[in-house]
DNA sequence: TTAATAAATTTGTACCAACAATTATTGTTC
DNA sequence: GAACAATAATTGTTGGTACAAATTTATTAA
């Protein structure tokens, strides 16, 4: 488990070493690639905040800095007044068209030492720590 | 990529759920674990900076939340100024002990769904990820 | 010996993570 | 319709991460 954390900072790294040029941090180029998926239509805060990978984390903060550089905008949704409309502007679909290919780049660097299989089996072994252990689950 | 982020997420948040009944964050209890592995011989802060998994954090930060607790002793070095002496006090000691069998468990919770060889082989994946692909490599 | 450099740590700043508390709006029940 | 609960988002607070700048002490050179 601490390889696994270790491994993970490393990778970490590498993908904020890969962003920072481009003004962005990793929830941040998160949240702009989910509002991409939704393909103009907008996306609620909490819709955002389940796709995340870090879930937990507190999306309010994270778009409004995203809005303050204009790439994403926030309005109230007409229908329910409690939630909101979140969507990606033209200048962020923009800059994510220039990330696409230095991300890939960053990504095979990474993943470029391992053949197809390997990266299969990977997979399948981080799938089998997230998912609990049949003893720890309650009866 | 994201699957190996996103499981080291679910990982850090057992750890972390395991620790805050103790009022530990988890590079708290890295920091314990460096010293304690020192066996009463005082550590430098960098030596406890390298050793940590996450790396370029701030552990003078860290180090000043343990000895608020109590758990660690911060001295000068007396034969170089500049240097600072960490150890483990006793009541971070009897902490750490008690600790031992709860993190045991958790982390058998999460890789108890993968046989020996599995984690052998999802060390070996880990350790590929982690080498950059040879053709990064500058020349 | 003074000046310049290097080493070890601390401090400052911006951002993210985790979690509790609060606000505003909508839904429900009597 | 008023009281109460539920929902959606924001705000506050503490701790950590990443980096740059500053501070203090030690080493080296002129």
């Amino acid at each position: 488990m601490v390889h696994l954390l270790y491994t993970s900072n490393v990778v970490t790294e590498r993908l904020n070493d890969t962003l920072k040029p481009h003004g962005l941090t990793i929830p941040q180029f998160n949240v702009l690639r989910i509002l991409r998926g939704q393909e103009g239509k907008p996306a609620n805060l909490s819709t955002v905040q389940e796709r995340m990978v870090t879930k937990m984390s507190n999306t309010t903060r994270i778009v409004d800095k995203l809005i303050h550089k204009s790439l994403v905008n926030r309005d109230i949704c007409p229908t329910n007044r409690r939630k909101v409309e979140i969507t990606i502007t033209r200048k962020g679909l923009t800059l994510l068209n220039q990330l696409d290919k230095v991300i890939d780049n960053a990504e095979n660097s990474l993943v470029g030492s391992l053949s197809e299989k390997e990266i299969e089996d990977l997979n399948l072994l981080l799938e089998k720590v997230r998912t609990p252990h049949t003893s720890d689950i309650a009866l």
